[in-house]
DNA sequence: AAAACGGGGGC
DNA sequence: GCCCCAGTTTT
């Protein structure tokens, strides 16, 4: 029985917390997400509100997540992130696409990863494991990661949208991987364009 | 459109 | 030790 066929459950990333969500996701920008568990642990055992994280000094914070790279670029957007959650946004995380874009450090992925993960709505984000999954098996025919998330929206009924984003980004990191895919653990590689036009 | 940004892990 | 991985901002 392959990780696959057990019964699949979403992933409650940060405890589902919002804020958690969001400086965890900005995190693991750009780095492998099992590289971001140690940086955020440390973080969030030290500092564990916008406040804190807001008032912390910069270079405590960039010691404590070094592991996940990019860390003198994180440990700033975060800290400013952070203070404007406090000063526009009432120390809250906000809800809607919109007003998540308007954070710095903050794009489609990390706001659709926070409004997923974070508030359980109905939003499909879109990594480079589902961009290149949904293309590779011929869901789609995309150029950009914005392209696949339209199109995805079109494919999948609404209720699965939640679950596709976490399935997709495990399926990448271990089958469907960048380079050799394991093709002969792939359960749906008979419906996949990549595998039979081999 | 393309570069720049730093560290972890597989081999 | 070398090489690959991974979003957002900026030029």
């Amino acid at each position: 029985m392959t990780a696959l066929e057990e019964k699949y459950t979403l992933r409650s990333f940060e405890g589902g917390h919002p804020f958690r969500v969001l400086i965890r996701t900005i995190l693991s920008q750009r780095t492998r997400d099992e590289n971001t568990d140690h940086a955020s642990a440390l973080l969030f055992s030290k500092f564990r509100t916008p406040e804190e994280i807001a008032q912390a000094d910069i270079g405590d914070i960039e010691k404590l997540i070094v592991s996940a790279g990019f860390y003198h670029v994180k440990a700033a957007r975060i800290k400013e992130v952070s203070q404007i959650l406090l000063d526009e946004f009432g120390g809250k995380v906000p809800n809607t696409i919109e007003e998540l874009l308007t954070l710095p450090g903050v794009g489609r992925k990390t706001a659709n990863c926070v409004l997923v993960y974070g508030f359980k709505k109905p939003a499909i984000c879109v990594d480079v494991h589902v961009h290149r999954i949904s293309n590779r098996m011929g869901l789609v025919e995309t150029r950009t990661p914005e392209q696949t998330e339209d199109e995805l929206k079109k494919l999948v009924p609404r209720k699965y949208w939640l679950e596709i984003n976490d399935l997709m980004v495990q399926f990448g990191q271990t089958i469907c991987r960048p380079v050799n895919p394991l093709h002969d653990l792939c359960p749906v590689s008979g419906l996949c364009k990549f595998y039979l036009e081999l």
